[in-house]
DNA sequence: TTGACAGGTGAACAAATTTTCAGAAACATC
DNA sequence: GATGTTTCTGAAAATTTGTTCACCTGTCAA
């Protein structure tokens, strides 16, 4: 595999970012406009350097149309050892979590050294004009749900949504947010944590909901 | 919120699978084609109404070039449940997945019916300037690793990574990927599948692997 | 020195794409 | 049945965008 060049990277990086943060690609010309090119055919060039390294698709004929390849793995210098992507059919399509507050819009807060936390995170926003709730993701800490299988570490995606009876819901409870069990019985709510040793249930008057647990992440 | 026609849902369905799939917006033609229009101008208007209803941001002048606006959550028409924001503190910052090839820079599949799946989906290596190979996830079939608590149906996120001694990894096993446990023992590779009723060490002359399962994702 | 090559300029061209305009058919609503 | 709205047609205009051509400028190695 051919190397890139400085330029070609810095070209790629912004087709990137551009593309992350505003959910669509450049056009050659603002490709131009970000480099302070004086002629669209510098862009062009490299573009076409990008695809012929392999890194880059362009769809002849097509405005902002490109496919990324898939990176490139780093060298291992392992013996035995070989990547290899996997096809597109195999990769699971997500949806979005969309982050609240401060984060909404952000870039993802890569840092190397953290030890490569799995995940995601949510560019996205572009485009938010809703104040609606959004999805997050929250850190369990504490047992309670522990035979629910959502244990201390976990991460737990919350959603909005109508909490049903059954559901797992990110309650206030004290002003902490809690895990628990949503119960309906005899018209009445009650709040369940799934822990043996914990009382059974919890009745409410009124329930502040943060939104549903529906998905639970675990590093292994 | 005003509600979408049939057709205005389609298109929008359509669009959002078009660049999800090939990771660029449809053309307007591109739509008028697949809904078989006479015109171009019947997707004008439906886009036009789609904007208006504010679930769809169009760049005016560029060619496909949109912002989808989040989803609206189902309003709650539940009696004494509140719902309340999380404290910026509490939400957990994710780093990302990049998900290979053909969605790489393409926003959620986002489809109504299938009854809000959590969860993520990455526009793409948003400002990573990195060449790192990209992360991206999996959905389990089986249960070679059950006994590892990943279990049929769960969802891991693959990254790249130098596989060690005790780490799940893809590995590609005559064509498909299997998630296996990486052992080196006595010089030599073996794979092992996390299921007592699985056979023990596979041994492994040269390994192909997608990358490190680093974590799991489930549904509740 | 020469030649190859990455990187760039400038202008023009062709194609793709969005956008506009005027009007018609379908369809529900009252 | 009248009325208004949504949906669509057909053609044309305006703009954006990708593409091509001729030529210039350094750098680096043979």
């Amino acid at each position: 595999m051919e190397a890139l060049t400085k330029k070609q990277q810095a070209i790629l990086d912004y087709m990137r970012q551009h593309v992350a943060e505003l959910s669509y690609w450049p056009s050659i010309r603002d490709i131009q406009a970000k480099f302070r090119f004086a002629s669209t055919n510098a862009v062009f060039g490299h573009l076409q350097a990008l695809e012929r390294k392999g890194v880059l698709q362009r769809i002849p004929g097509a405005a902002r149309a490109y496919k990324i390849a898939p990176e490139v793995s780093a060298d291992l210098s392992e013996t035995v050892i070989r990547y290899e992507s996997p096809s597109d059919d195999q990769i699971v399509n997500f949806e979005e979590v969309k982050f609240a507050g401060a984060i909404a819009a952000g870039l993802p807060d890569y840092t190397e050294s953290s030890g490569v936390l799995s995940s995601m995170q949510v560019p996205i926003a572009a485009g938010s004009r809703r104040r609606s709730p959004e999805s997050f993701a929250l850190r369990v800490r504490g047992d309670s749900m522990i035979d629910a299988d959502i244990n201390d570490g976990d991460t737990v995606i919350i959603e909005p949504g109508q909490p049903k009876h059954g559901d797992i819901v990110a309650a206030l409870i004290d002003g902490e947010t809690t895990l628990k069990r949503l119960i309906k019985q005899g018209g009445k709510v009650f709040l369940k944590a799934e822990n043996k040793n914990y009382p059974d249930l919890m009745p409410v008057n009124e329930l502040v909901i943060q939104g549903l647990a529906k998905t639970v992440m675990r590093r292994i």
